[in-house]
DNA sequence: TCTGGGGTCCTAGGACCC
DNA sequence: TCTGGGGTCCTAGGACCC
């Protein structure tokens, strides 16, 4: 857009559905309405308000859950229904402007400017999102309304549960600079802690806060950023789509021996779902990292960075399982792990992928016309096309032998995937 | 039942090259 | 030979977001 000599406008909208899932199965289930209800069961993957007022959030374990609300109902997930709302929200949205920025399964930004003629000022389309949101899908949504990205996601935390708040760009340090630091994007518990120790409680007092002494607290990037957006700076566009910059997967695994027999078949597992993702999107990365959580929580990571990408599945599997092995023999006295992760970055988009050929030329492990390049990549396509007829489960690596926590189901990962678009 | 799963970005230090 | 600076890449860990 040029710039405009007129007075700024609040043309950003943020869209935020309330507490998602609970509300979908209170959608779904009229005898959940207006109850505490928490979708999930080992583990809380989202609390409805009711179950919100008693202290119940997202990924808290069921057990605590229960005991901070006794009347607490559980719930399984309609894991598909989510992500068809979510689309169906998100396409409300865009009816008004092409313009959306999606930021998850249950949220978007919008820029509205240049599209008045056609359907009114801001506030106007934002009462119409919310209208549509609520007639055609069922679901309580709130909007805040602002003139920069920063402002209009508080706008709508504030409005929630299933308002609207539009700040007046001739009121916004006003409105910024009275709440709480918590608002702010880029500030979670523990910055908030040590800003809480120096007294630092609103938006305000952290804006009024020596730059220098700041990032002494907080680092230089996450200081100056954070001192920007405290005076109302947010130079950040809306961004129709962006690039992926990793892939990775993860299994908790309660607590079980760090022996071959236990982190193979994981790695195995974990390496499959990472590859044909990468495959599905013709990408292919140089660094693999591990993570290794042991009983007590405390985590390592190693990483290994080749001098081609890859996606097979075979190769993935192979270069994590080393760097564990890698682990085990500097933790050696670590005799249980709690958790298992792989993430593959320096992503490259590889046309090559689409052509049916094998990855990573000059890898020595996946060279072109190598009998084991070759071989895998032609199994993993054959994989992932009877996969893409008989779905993920039909078929796959060490899918006897993987015997991964149950917490979370494979409906909710999909869905974690899904996000990404 | 000791705390899910998908991401992004930043920091600090070391290796290496010019 | 010694000292120093700048840039890039990599690794490990941490904070944060949805």
């Amino acid at each position: 857009m040029a710039s405009q000599a007129s007075p700024p406008q609040a043309n950003i909208l943020h869209a935020d559905l309330d507490a998602f899932y609970a509300s979908v199965e209170q959608k779904l289930n009229p005898q959940l309405r207006g109850r505490p209800i928490a979708v999930g069961g080992g583990v809380v993957l989202a609390a409805s308000y009711e179950a919100k007022a008693f202290g119940v959030h997202g990924g808290m374990p069921g057990r605590k859950a229960r005991e901070l609300c006794p009347g607490l109902i559980f719930v399984n997930g309609h894991f598909e229904q989510y992500q068809e709302l979510g689309d169906a929200a998100i396409r409300v949205l865009e009816d008004f402007t092409p313009l959306v920025e999606r930021i998850s399964i249950d949220e978007a930004f919008a820029d509205v400017s240049g599209t008045e003629r056609l359907f009114g000022p801001p506030i106007a389309i934002a009462q119409a999102v919310r209208q549509r949101v609520r007639d055609e899908l069922g679901l309580p949504i709130s909007v805040g309304i602002a003139r920069t990205k920063h402002l209009a996601k508080i706008a709508s935390q504030v409005a929630k549960p299933d308002g609207l708040v539009l700040v007046d760009p001739a009121g916004e340090i006003e409105f910024l600079h009275a709440l709480p630091v918590e608002l702010m994007w880029g500030v979670g518990p523990v910055t908030s802690q040590r800003l809480a120790e120096k007294g630092i409680r609103t938006i305000g007092q952290l804006a009024e806060m020596p730059g220098k002494s700041l990032e002494r607290l907080i680092g230089h990037a996450a200081g100056e950023k954070l001192t920007a957006l405290a005076w109302n700076q947010d130079p950040r566009l809306i961004e129709t789509r962006r690039r992926a910059r990793s892939a990775g997967a993860q299994s908790a695994l309660g607590r079980r021996p760090f022996v071959e027999s236990v982190f193979r078949p994981t790695l195995r597992h974990l390496a499959d779902r990472i590859g044909s993702r990468l495959r599905a999107r013709s990408l292919a990365g140089r660094t693999i990292t591990v993570r290794v959580r042991f009983a007590d929580m405390r985590a390592v990571t190693r990483a290994a960075t080749l001098p081609a990408p890859v996606a097979a599945t075979a190769i993935l599997a192979e270069i994590a399982e080393s760097l564990v092995w890698q682990v085990r023999e500097e933790f050696a006295s670590e005799r249980f792990i709690s958790l298992l992760a792989i993430s593959v970055s320096h992503l490259e988009k590889h046309p090559l992928l689409q052509l049916e050929l094998p990855l990573g030329l000059g890898d020595e492990q996946s060279r072109p016309g190598t009998a084991r390049g070759k071989g895998r990549w032609t199994a993993d396509r054959a994989l992932d096309a009877v996969r893409d007829r008989f779905g993920w489960e039909a078929i796959g690596y060490g899918s006897a032998l993987f015997e991964g926590s149950r917490s979370v189901p494979d409906a909710f990962r999909e869905l974690a995937e899904r996000d990404l678009f």
